[in-house]
DNA sequence: CTTTAGCACTCCGAGGCATTGAGTGCTAAC
DNA sequence: GTTAGCACTCAATGCCTCGGAGTGCTAAAG
């Protein structure tokens, strides 16, 4: 486990280099001509023999050049590749792309992973947080007519949820905003993970309505408010991906676009990003990267992920990523993801101060 | 233009039967042996060799096989093929899948949806319909915060929409909801299409507010309005067609891919549905079926978009549709999309019903 | 006049084979 | 420690052959 010497850590990341852009194995002839390395081709393959023994390379058989294996990429991405800022261009644009939305989290969100899916050319995702801790702040049942309402429910983090509900036929629209309002001044204020039905028809019950019609309502009540505890995912680009040469056998694209639609599974990865930028080996960053086998699960055995999470004052906000071959361009990535991320976290701040004080930020 | 004869009717359709089960070009002699014919392959050749004249069927090449053409697909879908009626245990599948979720159009679209793709195995596509000519019922908003407002809209025909804005800062939320039920009372009832920023203006100005402030808020609530009259389009298994041969060159796949997702493009095509069920070619029936060319746009030419609506005495609620390789098998989802549409017309009758009559259809 | 058997012809696709080229590991010289 | 030289490996490519499934045409049979 010592530590790479100057140069195999330089030919290794020259390796990587031309892997993620030519997604050929690399030769050792190859690799000094285009780098115009001050070393023969033969010292090189002695180094590329090394890094294969120390398990950062790879060759797919005898007589092929080198491919990186997880190892080296993890490295790679650690402690070889140079992360530069993005232009004030790809900047401008971005924050155009992106500042149209921010009245709505999900919006904004959604924005966001269609602007990185485009910049990087990678697929993209993002998700609202779970929202356990948020305070409820406003439930509203609007009569719709006989037998429907909608419940609208308020979040303090500004999360608006609807829900369409049946009501008992014969209530009518005062009893039902009278309930409303009892329900909504018994739980505003508090923590959604705190509200029980037990406590919603403790709420509902100073209505002062027989409890038949009553319970139907704040049954439905209870289950929109847990609702909007729910996160929703969204994703771009995830055909920009059958572009890339690892994607060409249909087997492979199948198994990755499956794999994107099976129910949680990246709603669960974007979850797992570590609250204090903790990657798998202890490094600190405000990204996460998962690589290759460290998404063990199904058609995405090929790829890496790139993951990181807005917030506000400690709060999650949102999670977005990107996806894409191992064979990312990694820097590109998190150029990108960390300018949208600040973008982002900017835009909400100065949603979330609106609560408090009076046009300020501007 | 003579019709055909009943022999060329019969071999016609057998070499489609074959194709969509198979997917290879059907020769002369494999199909006397796998239909029983009573006659030789010589004569299914000749006959195969008239039909390609008249434009029923091609060949992809000398010497191999016969495929059918569109003109073929056309002929079968009109006239050749039966329709089976969907077996008890299938139509109860259907069933409990759909019923869950009838409070809400576009969740009832969705899982329709959904179902029709994973019974098919095809992709699906559904579609909530445009809704201008609908009547207003109620238009709420509600105050988040300073600053920011939530605007909820409840057309007639029970669909409900949100939308959170920006509101002046030093407004208050007993203010907003005196401007919210002046609104709310100057339009409720007036069609959708009728609704004008100055219908909204001269209704909100009834409130009583200083101009500077009220002209946002009702610049809001007419965008808030306006907007609930866009579609959303829901689509399920799209990428169960990278299992079939036609899509297994990448190029293909993508090609398809692309175009599903192209910005209304399927919206199009379902808003085309003719309201008569009248087709292309003048045959009436409740469902409408584009072949190939028909569809003549980007990547979606090597496909058959089967399509049906859904409505409540006249009014449309739904465009439901199934999109699959030319050689899908129409009679199957010819069944299936017709199940599922009278599927989701009772449940929305009853629906709709609920509002006048209480209890009645169950 | 229609049907069918027979036959020559076409063409795709699979398998075999040699060739090429990029790459490697090893050894010996610098 | 570095590098030139060399023998070796292996995937990819092109070429060839061959078999099979299919066709169209013609002539005979029904």
């Amino acid at each position: 486990m010592t530590p790479l010497d100057e140069r195999k850590r330089s030919i290794l990341k020259a390796v990587v280099d031309d892997y993620i852009e030519t997604a050929e194995p690399i030769g050792s002839k190859q690799l000094v001509s285009r780098h115009a390395l001050a070393v023969s081709p033969a010292t090189v393959r002695n180094e590329m023999s090394d890094l294969e023994q120390l398990g950062y390379l790879e060759q797919p058989h005898t007589s092929a050049g080198r491919v990186p294996s997880d190892k080296g990429y993890r490295e790679y991405v650690d402690s070889l590749m140079s992360v530069d800022p993005l232009s004030p261009e790809e900047e401008t644009l971005i924050r155009e792309r992106l500042d149209v939305h921010f009245d709505e989290l999900g919006e904004a969100l959604r924005s966001a992973s269609s602007v990185l899916s485009a910049t990087t050319g990678y697929t993209s995702v993002a998700m609202t947080p779970r929202l356990r801790t948020s305070q409820l702040k406003q439930i509203k049942m609007l009569m719709i007519e006989p037998g429907r309402a909608v419940v609208v429910v308020v979040l303090a983090a500004g999360i608006v949820k609807d829900r369409v509900v049946r009501i008992p036929e014969l209530l009518d629209a005062a009893t039902l905003a009278k309930v409303s309002a009892a329900v909504e001044e018994g739980l505003s204020g508090m923590k959604l993970e705190d509200i029980t039905l037990i406590a919603v028809t403790a709420a509902g019950r100073r209505a002062k309505l027989p409890e038949a019609l009553l319970n139907q309502i704040l049954y439905e009540a209870y289950i929109s408010i847990k609702q909007a505890d729910s996160m929703s995912v969204y994703m771009d680009g995830t055909n920009r991906m059958l572009g890339y040469p690892e994607f060409q056998e249909i087997r492979k694209a199948r198994g990755f676009l499956d794999a994107l639609h099976e129910e949680g599974l990246i709603a669960g990865y974007l979850a797992e990003d570590n609250p204090d930028g903790e990657d798998t080996d202890g490094h600190r960053r405000p990204y996460m990267i998962r690589i290759g086998q460290e998404i063990s699960l199904g058609g995405l055995d090929g790829c890496s992920f790139v993951t990181t999470t807005c917030r506000d004052a400690g709060t999650l906000l949102g999670s977005i990523g990107v996806i894409g071959p191992k064979r990312m361009d990694y820097s590109k990535v998190v150029s990108h993801i960390g300018f949208v991320r600040r973008t982002l976290d900017e835009g909400m701040r100065n949603l979330m101060d609106g609560n408090r004080n009076t046009e300020e930020t501007r």
